[in-house]
DNA sequence: TTTAGGTATCTTGCATTGCAAGATAGTGAA
DNA sequence: TTCACTATCTTGCAATGCAAGATACCTAAA
C-alpha cells in the first residue's frame, strides 16, 4: 500500500476512533490494520503529537493480560477538530474519485 | 485544504489525466485546482520525477497565446504505473470512507 | 528455572513530497 | 512601456509514515 496515501489519513482515522469511544495505542494499530497496514512506529508519534496539540488527554488503565495500557481520550477541542478533518476528508476524496471516474470512463 | 492528504494522490491525478490525453504543465495545475487546490511548485517537480522514472515522456509545442508548452505524455510503464496507482487509491479510499462511516454513523 | 511468545509503549532518523517564494521569459493589449 | 496572462523552472522548508530497535509485563511450556 502506498505510504503517501496514509500522510494525514492517518491522524483522522485515529481521531475518527476515538470520538466513538476511547481507545490504547496498540489496539488502534490493530484495528487501523484491518482496514489498510499501519505499523507502532506510526502510531505512537502520532498520539504524542495529538497530546501536546491538546487534542487528547490520557490515562493509565491495567490490563490482566500484559503491560498497563495508555487510553487516549478525545478533548473538547479533539472532538472539533475531528469533525471538521472528517468534512475536509469526504471533501478531498469525493473530488479525487470523481476525477478518476471521469479519466476512466470518459467514453460514454 | 489538508496538504498532507495531497501526498501521492496528485502524482495520482496527474497519471489518470495523462491517460486520458497529453497535457502540460500549467494545464495540469488548472485542471486539478478546479477540483481541489495545488500550486505550480507541486506539478513541475512531480512531472520531472515522472520523467526520470521513465512514467512519461515530453515534447515541446508552440503556442499562439504565449511561450512554447512542453507536453506529457504517458508511456507504456506509465499506464502500467496509472493503473495500479488507481487500484490503489479506490482500495485504500474505501476502506478510509468505511472506517469514517461506521464511526459515524455507529449508533445503529 | 528458563525460554518463548504475546502484549504494550517508546525513540531515532530516514525518505518522500507538497508548497511557498522567487526567477525567467514569451505574448498582446492598454 | 507597462501590465496581465501564459508558461516553465529551482530551492529549501515542513510534515509525517515507517523501519528498526529498545524496554518491559505476563503467561505457559519446556
Amino acid at each position: 500500500m502506498n505510504a503517501q496515501f496514509k500522510k494525514g489519513v492517518l491522524e483522522m482515522c485515529v481521531m475518527a476512533l476515538l470520538g466513538f469511544r476511547d481507545r490504547y495505542g496498540y489496539e488502534l494499530v490493530h484495528e487501523i490494520s484491518e482496514r489498510f497496514e499501519i505499523s507502532e512506529g506510526s502510531i505512537y508519534p502520532l498520539l504524542r503529537r495529538l497530546l501536546t496539540e491538546g487534542y487528547v488527554s490520557t490515562y493509565l488503565q491495567e490490563s490482566v493480560e500484559g503491560p498497563a495500557r495508555k487510553y487516549y481520550s478525545l478533548t473538547e477541542n479533539g472532538f472539533q477538530a475531528r469533525n471538521e478533518l472528517i468534512k475536509e476528508w469526504n471533501d478531498f476524496s469525493n473530488a479525487v474519485c470523481g476525477l478518476i471516474e471521469e479519466m476512466t470512463h470518459a467514453e460514454r
